[in-house]
DNA sequence: TGTAGGATCCACT
DNA sequence: GTGGATCCTACAG
């Protein structure tokens, strides 16, 4: 067990935090049943001046005012009226800056995965999306700021490093309605095959 | 109080 | 490649 430590969520730099957490180990431990793998696509959102943001221009509203709370915290939404999203909180308290966690390699009871998502679901296909994830985790708008050091939502560093040629960067998904904030290089992937 | 639209996924063409 | 599902959130009035 080799939890990612508070000061690590407490760093400044949210795109730096975002691309450090490939290759981390995402980990839920719901229902009494432990499940998780390998973070292999991630975007981060900066807070205030970034449009594509919740918190963007400082709104602070019900909903948003988990991403406020310091680095550390979970902030679980809910998209299109169906799916969960599970954000890291990032940053000092009163910084609303949030890494979205969009897919995982599926490692840890995955037996129990596949059953939340019905089984003619398999692989990487079981967490390979934003809602999916969560899905398989079982992680839901009750996970809502849950903190990263409890035994509910946690991250481990378990792998070596990741090399920097194996982190592809990107704009974000769906995020057209920000206008020249969506161009923005916040999305990471990693050529997650070689660390499994 | 009313309504427009969304950090997605899946089935269908 | 396209569109429907589905309902909460945000904001205007």
């Amino acid at each position: 067990m080799n939890k990612l430590k508070v000061s690590f969520f407490e760093g400044e730099d949210v795109v730096e935090i975002a691309k450090s957490l490939l290759g981390c180990f995402l980990l839920t431990n719901i229902d009494n049943v432990i499940t998780g793998g390998l973070i292999t696509e991630t975007e981060a959102y900066n807070g205030i001046t970034d449009k594509a943001s919740h918190a963007y221009g400082g709104r602070l509203t019900q909903r948003t005012r988990t991403m406020y709370l310091s680095g550390g915290f979970s902030y679980v939404y809910l998209c299109y009226g169906i799916h969960n999203l599970l954000n890291v909180v990032t940053g000092p308290a009163g910084v609303p800056t949030a890494v979205l966690i969009r897919g995982i390699y599926p490692m840890i009871g995955i037996q129990h995965m596949q059953m939340r998502a019905g089984k003619e679901v398999s692989g990487y296909e079981l967490t390979n999306g934003p809602g999916k994830l969560t899905r398989s985790l079982g992680v839901t708008l009750q996970h809502n700021a849950v903190n990263y050091q409890s035994d509910i939502i946690w991250i481990e560093k378990r792998k070596q490093d990741i090399f920097e040629d194996d982190i592809k960067t990107g704009p974000r998904i769906g995020v057209a309605y920000a206008g020249k904030d969506a161009l923005l290089p916040y999305r990471f992937l990693l050529e997650h095959e070689k660390y499994l």
